[in-house]
DNA sequence: GCCAACGTTGGC
DNA sequence: GCCAACGTTGGC
């Protein structure tokens, strides 16, 4: 099983449902970055994702979800109405994809400045200045780190 | 709102 | 194929 870190904007309805508990499944669409797209191809159901949350206040991590359904097209890049249509895509040749996660367990909130603490993190993509990448994979201890810290946190209370 | 980072586009 | 300009992401 590989793990990984997906991020949304958390004004993104359906992901707060994820959060919630209030949705059993999610499309994840709207991925428009080669690199985050060749991630999701990789995953296989039963990946287990951290969600994160940025354009947030504070950004951080929020839950884990599971990957239920590998990728097919992200049926958004063909809608002229969609913020996510790429009129260069045709529909015999998809250019972006989209996999279907389910939640898992919501988490103790963990802000972007305490997993900078967290040491199993150092080398983590998503901690680089700069980072924009929305989809990364994350080692198995990185996950665990990211987990344990917090359970930590939600005891601390 | 600002700015750093960096992916994409387009002229050549 | 290079690379400058441009656009977007995302933290602050």
């Amino acid at each position: 099983m590989n793990h990984w870190l997906m991020k949304s904007e958390p004004d993104d309805v359906s992901v707060d449902d994820v959060l919630a508990m209030k949705k059993q499944t999610v499309a994840w669409y709207g991925v428009r970055n080669y690199m985050a797209r060749n991630f999701m191809r990789a995953m296989k159901v039963g990946d287990q994702a951290i969600f994160y949350h940025s354009q947030a206040t504070p950004p951080g991590v929020a839950g884990v979800c599971k990957v239920i359904k590998t990728t097919e097209p992200d049926m958004s890049q063909f809608d002229p109405k969609s913020k996510y249509f790429d009129a260069g895509s045709k529909r015999t040749e998809p250019r972006w994809d989209l996999v279907t996660v389910a939640p898992v367990k919501k988490l103790a909130f963990v802000s972007l400045e305490e997993l900078r603490s967290v040491p199993e993190l150092t080398e983590c993509r998503l901690l680089a200045k700069g980072n924009r990448l929305s989809v990364m994979p994350l080692t198995a201890d990185e996950f665990k780190a990211i987990v344990a810290f917090s359970q930590k946190a939600g005891r601390r209370g």
